[in-house]
DNA sequence: CGTTACCCCTGGAGGC
DNA sequence: TGCCTCCAGGGGTAAC
């Protein structure tokens, strides 16, 4: 579920709870996910507060400076937070408890696809996971310009570049597809094949994209905390993807699914061209 | 170097 | 009801 948009949402849902809060327990159920859970979290912070929750990429980011540092968390394929009353019922795949004194943050994440790690010192970004990323889409760092210097000479698909965080951090399969169809660009285009008219239209795509889904979720945050259905429970409603076989929402062409470095790729054959004709 | 294939894991959906 | 297969919004690593 967790594409840039969801983590965003989570963080902007769990911030008001949780900042400034003075951490009473660490509580790890099961620490093997993609890397183990520290064992030593409530040692390490239990007392403290903490300070910031940031997010880079997909990755969130609890400060606790009076520790020394950073709690890395990602949410993988399946995984959500939720804030519960201490007494709620744990559920099957809460790996993680943040106890605070009036909530506690519940990790969940049944595939275990995701991870929570450790980053000493000042700096999160430090952290091996983290030094490599790319650039954030939604800031100004993501210009045209910018893109056509990375996709010179890529004969990759434009959907997977997009998809690769090294270059441009957050954009999950889901906003891909729908950032392409917004663009009027095909997902099998070579990145290297757009020229600048089609590049201005995917760096507004994309940002268009994903901030309608972060001011979606925003909108619902009241229902992520507190409540069942996570980070998950708002759903921007997607012109292509996952509607294979149905009408396209801009000219009525059946969408189209392929499959595209093991991945579904869902797009209007019609609206959008393979490089050149896309508008 | 760029790009693809495979792997981690559980659960839900649909076919038989 | 059960069993089977396929699929899922991520991403690191090995291999071509």
């Amino acid at each position: 579920m967790p594409e840039l948009p969801e983590v965003e949402v989570s963080r902007m849902g769990l911030l008001p709870h949780l900042e400034g809060q003075r951490l009473v327990a660490a509580i790890v159920r099961r620490a093997d996910l993609r890397l183990p859970i520290p064992q030593d979290l409530h040692a390490r912070l239990a007392g403290h507060r903490l300070a910031a929750l940031e997010r880079r990429g997909k990755y969130l980011l609890f400060h606790w400076p009076t520790a020394g540092g950073w709690l890395i968390l990602h949410l993988g394929m399946s995984g959500s937070l939720r804030l519960v009353a201490p007494d709620a019922p744990l559920g099957k795949h809460d790996h993680l408890e943040l106890v605070f004194p009036d909530t506690v943050m519940r990790f969940s994440d049944p595939r275990r696809f995701g991870l929570v790690t450790w980053q000493t010192g000042e700096d999160a970004q430090a952290h091996p996971l983290l030094a490599a990323l790319g650039i954030e889409p939604l800031t100004k760092a993501l210009t045209p310009d910018w893109l056509a210097d990375k996709v010179k000479g890529r004969k990759q698909p434009i959907k997977q570049f997009l998809m690769d965080a090294r270059i441009v951090v957050g954009i999950g399969n889901i906003y891909a597809a729908e950032s392409l169809f917004r663009a009027g660009i095909s997902p099998l285009a070579p990145a290297g094949s757009l020229g600048p008219e089609h590049l201005r239209a995917l760096v507004a795509a994309i940002r268009e994209t994903l901030r309608e889904a972060i001011d979606a979720g925003g909108s619902s945050v009241r229902d992520y905390v507190h409540s069942d259905g996570g980070a998950g429970s708002f759903q921007l409603r997607c012109a292509v993807y996952g509607r294979a076989g149905q009408a396209c929402p801009r000219c009525g062409t059946t969408i189209r699914q392929i499959r595209q470095a093991g991945r579904s790729s869902f797009y209007c054959p019609k609206c959008q061209k393979p490089a050149d004709g896309a508008r």
